[in-house]
DNA sequence: CCGCGGAACTGATCCAGATCAATTGGCCGC
DNA sequence: GCGGCCAATTGATCTGGATCAGTTCCGCGG
């Protein structure tokens, strides 16, 4: 791992980052204080989109990636039919429009959960940089695979786990990735309708609400509308792990 | 995209191709001549691996990417439990090993499924190139995203397909990426078992057998062993898409 | 040639979760 | 406050595919 040789001072350089994520993802790069702040000044692209409104459709020509400053995305892929698959939730600080470097237009669309700023990267701006900042090259494709180790995750839940198991696997990451943003990580704000939760998650809406009613019952967590409290956090992870329940599917090999 | 100044000789390139992956792979980045045989002369780390050998496990720390001249491997991921899932199985001229790239370890297993031939492509190696070669850093960087969407396939399969449409788009993307090693696409030779092919669509062994045969009774194909000889193309894509079945899992917000 | 062993196939039953059908609860405009 | 609207919840029923329990097929060693 390359690493900066001039110290960086980390806490102003998180508070930058607040201000726009891309450093944050950036950070790991290695990358110096001057270079940070030429990064920063050429990423000042930023737009506010309300909820409901579309950063990139599926099939949109690529030519830029997108930081969630504050607010929540969803990314959705359209199938042959009409009906679409979520692959996934964007909190702030997270990366979107990878999805299009491979094929130069956009595979899935990205539509906006709740009013949202956006940092935008245009493509062209960011070759350039990587051509001066032989770091960012590498953490850009650090990011790349991060996202595609996520998306296996996610074929690892769709493909093993029972309902619940998924559900839980769901609150405990968004969870996790609250923690970045907020100190309490018991208290879950979700932006998504139950649908959106459920098509993620690979059942039907019906599905979630009981899940969420069984786990209130349990005790594990506390719902209200789109607030979940979650009461028991060790209860909510033995709930991930095949915590007693049988397999589903085969044994591969 | 970047196109080669100088005329490269397409032909004897898939030639070299043949004999390592690597260069199909890079063809697009715009390369010529010279840099593609000094990449080449890079790469001549071959070895050959027998069925049921591991190119690398789950945790083992990260030092190079891999492309498969000759044979099959699976990749494969263990959870808590000891329960497994195939995230996908890769045929000749594919690249295997992105997933080490964001967090420096396999995040899973690659064994192999009948002998094969593997090109090793030592990291340290490539980040030289990739300084001399501006298309090449591009060029990976638009693999793993290739294959942060194929996962992204994944998902949808599994989260929206029923059993039979699962079996057929798989046996269907199984043809197309035959179809670059051989000019029969109807004629499918499975290296992999019916366990890893069930685990690998998130059903059981069972269900696949049943699909088979009821495949078979259609006329849309036919099974014997590890040979599977489609005998209506046409059938087997109307059975990819949502052909008259009804959606499972909820429509999105 | 026979007997063994593992993969593949088949049949019978079961159940998690889908589907269908209301009901409840908030929120907003009037 | 009242009525309309839509998200969320709850209940009743149905079903695709899992599970359980064999049986068949094929390769291989003796």
């Amino acid at each position: 791992m390359t690493q900066a040789s001039a110290p960086i001072d980390l806490s102003q350089l998180r508070r930058s980052c607040r201000a726009c994520g891309l450093l944050e993802l950036c950070l790991p790069a290695g990358i110096d204080q001057a270079e940070l702040e030429r990064l920063d000044s050429s990423v000042r692209d930023k737009r506010t989109l309300e909820s409901g409104g579309m950063l990139f459709r599926q099939g949109d020509p690529f030519h830029a990636l997108y930081v969630v400053r504050s607010g929540t995305l969803k990314t959705v892929v359209q199938d042959a039919d009409g009906a679409q698959q979520v692959l996934g939730f964007h909190l702030p600080g997270e990366i979107v429009g990878v999805d299009a470097l491979a094929h130069d237009a956009h595979q899935s669309s990205a539509e906006v959960l709740e009013r949202s700023s956006i940092c935008e990267l245009p493509y062209s701006r960011l070759e350039e940089l990587t051509a001066q900042i032989p770091g960012l090259q590498r953490q850009l494709l650090r990011i790349v695979s991060r996202e595609m180790v996520a998306e296996q995750s996610h074929v690892v839940t769709m493909g093993r786990q029972q309902a619940q198991e998924r559900l839980a696997i769901f609150l405990r990451s968004l969870s996790e990735r609250y923690g970045r943003l907020a100190r309490d990580t018991t208290h879950l704000i979700l932006p998504m309708s139950r649908y959106d939760i459920a098509n993620y998650l690979g059942v039907v809406v019906e599905t979630v609400s009981r899940l969420f009613t069984r786990m209130e019952d349990l005790g594990v967590l506390r719902v209200s509308r789109k607030v979940i409290h979650i009461l028991r956090p060790d209860l909510l992870g033995e709930m991930c792990g095949a915590g007693g329940a049988r397999e589903r599917a085969g044994r591969a090999s």
